[in-house]
DNA sequence: AGCGCTGTGTGCGCTAACGTACGGAGCATG
DNA sequence: CATGCTCCGTACGTTAGCGCACACAGCGCT
């Protein structure tokens, strides 16, 4: 297993998964570079490959006939893009985008289904996941619905920021925009109040963020919950 | 396995299930009444049992700290309320209330995760209804960021049209406000709007539908994409 | 008949977010 | 150093939905 250049991270979740035919495994897992805005699934289409994010972040997207788009999850070292395909559909629900550049373990769809149809540790960690998932979703359809766009923009911040190394990120508020499925210039209204209170940097697409615990206060419980579930379920999977 | 009085109509998914220790399964399953308003799985909490909705239609909801609710899910003769159960985590990340009157078969957890933990048939149904699920989910989320009252609720009235004999549904605006997470007035609005064109009919908690094509006219997209994503599904499990 | 409860209609001011438009700032490129 | 492009700031009118308040209507109950 090859290391990304500049990226000693590894994936959690991959790291977490005992499988059997290990050898087989190794021989077929691939770095890959994930550069910022490649589609990694386009809703509806089939698919070879699921991806265990590293150093990357993948936001799965909702898109409508008119376009516009939707983020219902996001991906990082956390978890794995395409569960769709171990959960028995052939193809995925939502577009998947690339949302910060990185590495990826790439694996043939094919192999780990194989792992998944064997039953045990591998299956339950990886349905374990899905689950989680489901509780992201769901908060999100809430959160879509209830809280202003200066919350959600700090509930995006954090969660992008869970899965980086820094404290930066280089993201435009237009591609914000696209996520939240918000204008533009919501997401500039909100940045700028954020900006005045000392809590993010922005320039020109980068992002530092300068006060954490300022903005997990501006953001919405809906942070808080989707990461509370998810250290259950790494609680829960390092005690098997 | 015993029929509700007056409720012929089976569970699609269970039919579809072709359990190993059939008898044993069989032995388990209780045709239990769910009165409307029951809170079946409050959120956060342990269960023990997974409910195949007959008759009855349940609604998962996501509720906020301050009380807000939105509903991410509807099940009905089509799925099971429980996912959770056999995906491995212990408890559940919504409140499932029963939304209409009826039926279900009641099955305990732990023998359906008997059966599932075996593989094969059963584990692949259930894998692919989740799948369905998150689908589902998906489209909610989007559709509470991108569309007005009026069509979620034209989207709401089908997916329940859907899982019900008749073309009558006993609801109060105020419930249907709950469930789309909006203002009661915003539903009687809505409502009026479509009961002036001769679309629905609606007193006093009880909703008839008199122009199902109207209806289907004034819906968003989310109602057919998420319909269409369903029939694929049972496409997929008849071919099994 | 009268009471009271639940469910529905309506009105009004308010705010968040939208659509649109335009100007300017930063940065790379020739 | 000028050009051009991307990204960000701002402004303005419009609208959907909110919060609140209140009136009324159907229906069961005594």
């Amino acid at each position: 297993m090859q290391h990304a250049p500049n990226s000693p991270k590894q994936n959690r979740l991959l790291a977490a998964l005992r499988f059997r035919a290990y050898e087989h495994v190794l021989a077929d897992l691939e770095l890959v570079p994930l550069p910022i805005g490649l589609v990694v699934y386009e809703a509806g289409g089939r698919q070879d490959y699921v991806y265990f994010p590293t150093s990357s972040i993948v936001s799965l997207l909702n898109v409508m006939q008119n376009g516009a788009s939707t983020e219902i999850a996001v991906v990082g070292n956390d978890g794995v893009v395409g569960v769709a395909l171990f959960m028995g559909g052939d193809t995925t629900s939502s577009r998947a985008v690339v949302q910060s550049a990185g590495y990826a373990y790439r694996l043939h769809a094919s192999v780990l289904r194989a792992e998944f149809e064997q039953g045990g540790d591998v299956q339950h960690v990886l349905m374990r996941y899905t689950q989680a998932l489901l509780t992201q979703m769901a908060q999100t359809a809430a959160c879509n619905r209830h809280h202003t766009v200066d919350q959600q923009l700090c509930r995006w911040l954090l969660q992008s920021l869970d899965r980086l190394d820094s404290n930066q990120l280089v993201m435009t508020q237009e591609l914000i925009a696209n996520m939240l499925g918000v204008r533009r210039e919501g997401v500039t209204e909100a940045a700028g109040r954020l900006q005045d209170d000392g809590v993010i940097n922005y320039s020109r697409g980068k992002i530092t963020v300068l006060d954490r615990p300022k903005l997990e206060k501006r953001s919405c419980e809906c942070y808080s919950v989707v990461r509370r579930e998810s250290d259950r379920l790494w609680l829960h999977i390092s005690e098997v």
